[in-house]
Parts: C-alpha cells; structure tokens; sequence
DNA sequence: TTGTAAGCGTTATCAT
DNA sequence: ATGATAACGCTTACAA
C-alpha cells in the first residue's frame, strides 16, 4: 500500500478496503508509527494550537488567582473545538524575541493575550504577522483584533457609590497599575463617582495589584489621611494587603473604616472581615477571548469586541 | 541568490559574501520574511521546544501559588537554554487526548511533568514515545525518567516532631491527596514521629490540597476529637482552611490548639497567625526539573533523580 | 563563496 | 479503491 491510502486510512477518510485497513493496522503497531503533526502542519499550513500569551510581572502570576481562572476558561472553550492551548510565558526579554519567533513560526493559529502594556513588542509582532488574536481587555495602540472587557469603569464607579451610601466621609482610593486600562479606569469611575468631594490627596497610586503594594498604598494612605473612614481597593489583591495596614494600625474594618475591592478572587472570602467587592467573570473572560479567535481563524468573522458583565457583591468588609 | 545562500544567511554562517548578505538583507524587508520554523524542524527533527504539563485539578491549579513559582523558575532555566516553554494544561478527557497527539507530534523535544498520579495517561504516552522527561515529585509507576523531590516524609517527620516539642498532647493530621506521593509521604511522616503515640482517629483524610478540604478536613477533626490541640496540616492551603474551621469553632490558635502547615506560600505569611510550615523550593524544583531534561535532550546524561533542601519556618500559628 | 538537489513526513490531485 | 507524484519551506551535502 502507497502512503496516500494509509494517509487516507489514517484520516478516517472513505475509499479504504477492509484488507488495506487490515494491513495497515498491522503495520502501524508493527512499526509503532505515529504521525508527525509537524510534517503535516507544513502541508495544512495551521497547527489546531492556539497561543495564550502571558506577560505579567512574576509576582502578580504567581499570586492573582483571576489569570489562572482566565486560562482555564480559554482551555475549554478551545479543547471543545479540538484546538491545543499553548501557554507562552514572557518573563524577561529573552523570552519576548523566542516567543515573537515562535509565533512567526506558524506553531499556532491564533493567540489570547492577556494584560498587554502600551506598546508591547509582542503586539506589534501579532500584528505584522496578522495572526488572528484577541485580547482580555483593551489592546494596546490602535489594534485591529478582538477583545473582551468589563466595564471597569462602570463598576468602579458603582461600588464607590455605594460606599458612599453607607455614609463614609472620607474616601480614599489605592489605585494600581495605572499604565493599563484596566487600572486607569477603575480610577476613572472612583473619581467620577465622588465627584465635587473627589480629593486627590485620598489616592495613592501603586505599580502592581499585588498584596504587597496594598499593604504599602495603605500604609501610605493613613499617614497622610488619619481621618480616612473609606478606602476602593483596585483589585481583591490589593484590598487584603491594606486589611493588615489597616490592621497593625489599629484600625477597625468596617467599623472604623470600609474597605471594598475588585475581582471577587479567592482573596475575598478568605480575608477577615471577607470582602465587598466586584465580581469579575474571569473565566468567561477567557472562554469568550478563546471564542473569538477561533472565529477569526475560521474567517467566520472579522475582528470583534465583547463586554460581559460583572456584578457587585457586598460582604462584610463596607 | 538561491535558498542555500539565504539559509546560511539566516542562521549566520560563514561564507555568504558581502553583496550576497546585502541583498538578501533587501529582499527580506521587501517580502516581509519570516522564517517558518515549522518546516526547519521538520528537517533537523527538533523543535527547542520544551512541554510543561500541568494536570492538576481545577482548583487547584487556580489557588496553589506552588504551581505558579515551579512554572517560573522552569520558564528561566529554558530560557537561558534558548528553548520555548509551552504550558500544556490537561483539564479534561479530551485535553488527555490531544496532548498526547500533541506530543508525538514533535512539537516538543522534552517534557516536565508536575503531579502526575499513578496510571497516568501523559506520562504512558511519554514513555512508549521515549520523549526525554522530568518530572517535580515521584514520576508514577517504574519510569525511566528523571524527577526532582524534596524530602516529604522527613520534612512532615521533622515538623511534626517540633509540634510534639510544643508540649502537644493531642496532635492530628489533615491528609490530602493520598493518591500522590507528596501527600502519602506526608502522612507516613508524621506518623512515623508520633510513633506509639499515633492514633489514627486524629488523622482525617481529605481529596485535595485545597482550602475547603481543609476546612472541611478540621471540622470533621473537631467532631471527632474535641480534646485535640495540635494539628499538621498538609499544606499551606490546607492550613489556612483549618484555621477558619477553627475560628469557627471559638478555638484560639495557637493558645488552643497549634497547627503547621508545609510549603511556605503565599498562604503562609497572610493567615492570621501567620503559619509555621516547611518551606519548599518551588522555583528551584522547576528549574533543576527544566535542567534535568535539558540534559537528556542534548545526550549528555541518562535520566537522574534529585533531592532538594526543604527547611522549616517557625511563625506564630504553633 | 555560491548554486543544485535531495529529503524531512505529510496531504492532495490526479490517473489508474 | 489505490498508487504516483507534486507540493509545503527548510537544511545540508556536494558540485561548481
């Protein structure tokens, strides 16, 4: 038998007598033959492999449960459509020129990229290249690809209002990683929600959502402002960070002070008191980016936007 | 020019003339050109990409911070080897499935397991592939591969004696994951330092390393034995949920009862009292991992087996 | 120093 | 139903 028919065979395509198939079986375990997706790749010109670019800073990946949740979320969505994630971490420069080659490679036939910066070289080769991609949250620049929010902005702006409805005077906010949109507009919807009682004085800017820059921020925040009775986590993270501030200075929460943050992580149960704060869709997130990349690599449909929705959720923490 | 002369180009050999380079060097920015990196492997039979396969419970996978650490120091050592790490995550039947096509397909010269469980599919498919493999923990059944551990029995064994030190009386256990090594070694641990004192009513088995087990796991505990007043936990995670069970409960810790826990996570330092617990290298077993089959790939070693350092942590929850 | 040509393991298009 | 044969995009002798 030629390898068209055991191509065939293998294919599970029709046209193949019983006795070829019989040969071929034997054969196949005779040899142990497995086929070479690589060579095969070559022919089809697409892998079934979907990349999902990670690019955070090391701290925040080891400890943000939302990523893991988004992952998972992608990884169903694409192994109901019989396509392999692959995961790439970029956690120095070495690894954003090999992943920027890998991609060029033609391993995958689309990416998710999550937390991309302004002017993330990665971007700019997923571009170049063409190659079908959604991100989770907003592309950076003026990209031409998919993506899927929430209204961060929105949500910030409700949660702080409600804040406020339980009668707390002065609000304060530790914003963080200010550089990405997310960040920037949970700022926005903070400050939009305070309006004329919005005190510049009351925010304190930290790098990353991390544990550590909420202990920090809010360490900050209490010398500055002894008299603040309200702070807006931006992230769960962040929120149980400022909870032990709050905590070694002797401040009761919510009694002395509310506290509410974002992302409805693993954090926010476990904290004491647990946490009000916003729930997040994290693994939809990534099942609808994970979605809309396989739309483009099927030419289903061009490039395109989702928001999901995210919800409050009030604990004991404000 | 012909290919020959732009393959050397490419992979800057010798022997491509000044005039040759130049032009080359045009008509690559005129076309765009990118190398496909799928057909050169075809034809050297290598793909400088390295599979991490993470075949953890969902949940798991989400909120242990260990996993995280072991990826990001595996991601570094292949790095600086110049080699792609791609994360491959088994979350279902089907990803079992395509992973192993993914596989035998050549689009990896070797592979780090973490947790793999006895009988497991992956790691069958790995060895019948004779793909260079090394696995964080015990690999399952007679393997040829090589593997990094840390000591689990002699760390419970040690933690659990500096409990009895305490002038513990009633000392249990929260066992999980029994199906793995890291979790049977645990237990045999312990009980080996509790010796005659051993009482196997004070020990409660629970499936996961997560923190509802644990949770979960206490409550039984106390149920069962109102009188105890130390408790080994399995793991950090495992810890921090038996401290909410027993805040639950009106047990102070660790005035009452003292409990430890094993992995120094993030968990660890952000319990209220912050736990005891044996620290574990995790990005050190992920890089020595990455190391170990780098090693096989090149042929410059058989596979090999490795102990890493664990120490213990003394905080305040014991 | 450069060009030529074989071959990597598949799929796909033809004849047969 | 099956066998040739030409791609796919690259590396690598070997010849020039």
């Amino acid at each position: 038998m030629s390898r068209g028919t055991v191509s065939r065979y293998v294919n599970g395509e029709r046209y193949v007598s019983a006795a070829a198939r019989e040969s071929i079986e034997a054969a196949i375990v005779k040899v142990g033959y497995v086929p070479n997706t690589a060579a095969r790749n070559l022919v089809m010109q697409r892998s079934q492999a979907v990349g999902f670019i990670v690019h955070e800073p090391h701290a925040l990946f080891v400890e943000d449960p939302n990523i893991g949740e988004i992952l998972l979320g992608a990884n169903t969505a694409l192994s109901e459509a019989d396509h392999q994630m692959v995961v790439l971490i970029v956690d120095s420069e070495r690894d954003t020129d090999r992943v920027a080659r890998y991609l060029s490679g033609g391993f995958v036939d689309g990416v998710i990229i999550v937390s991309a910066r302004a002017n993330d070289p990665i971007s700019r080769v997923v571009e170049r290249l063409a190659v079908p991609a959604a991100y989770v949250g907003h592309p950076p620049g003026a990209s031409t690809a998919s993506f899927v929010i929430i209204d961060n902005s929105g949500a910030a702006r409700a949660i702080t209002e409600r804040l406020i409805g339980t009668g707390r005077q002065r609000i304060g906010m530790i914003a963080a990683a200010l550089d990405r949109d997310s960040g920037a507009d949970r700022l926005a919807g903070f400050t939009a929600a305070l309006g004329d009682r919005f005190d510049e004085r009351l925010v304190e800017a930290v790098p990353l959502y991390s544990y550590s820059a909420g202990r920090d921020g809010m360490q900050a925040l209490l010398e500055r402002a002894p008299d603040i009775d309200g702070v807006f986590a931006a992230s769960d993270a962040v929120a149980a960070g400022a909870l032990e501030a709050l905590r070694a200075a002797g401040r009761r929460v919510p009694d002395d002070v509310g506290v509410v943050g974002f992302d409805d992580s693993a954090w926010a149960k476990r904290t004491l008191p647990a946490l009000s704060t916003v729930r997040q869709p994290a693994a939809g997130l990534g099942r609808q980016a994970a979605l809309l990349v396989l739309d483009q690599i099927r030419g289903v449909s061009a490039p395109n936007e989702m928001l999901l929705d995210s919800a409050i959720v009030w604990r004991d923490s404000a």
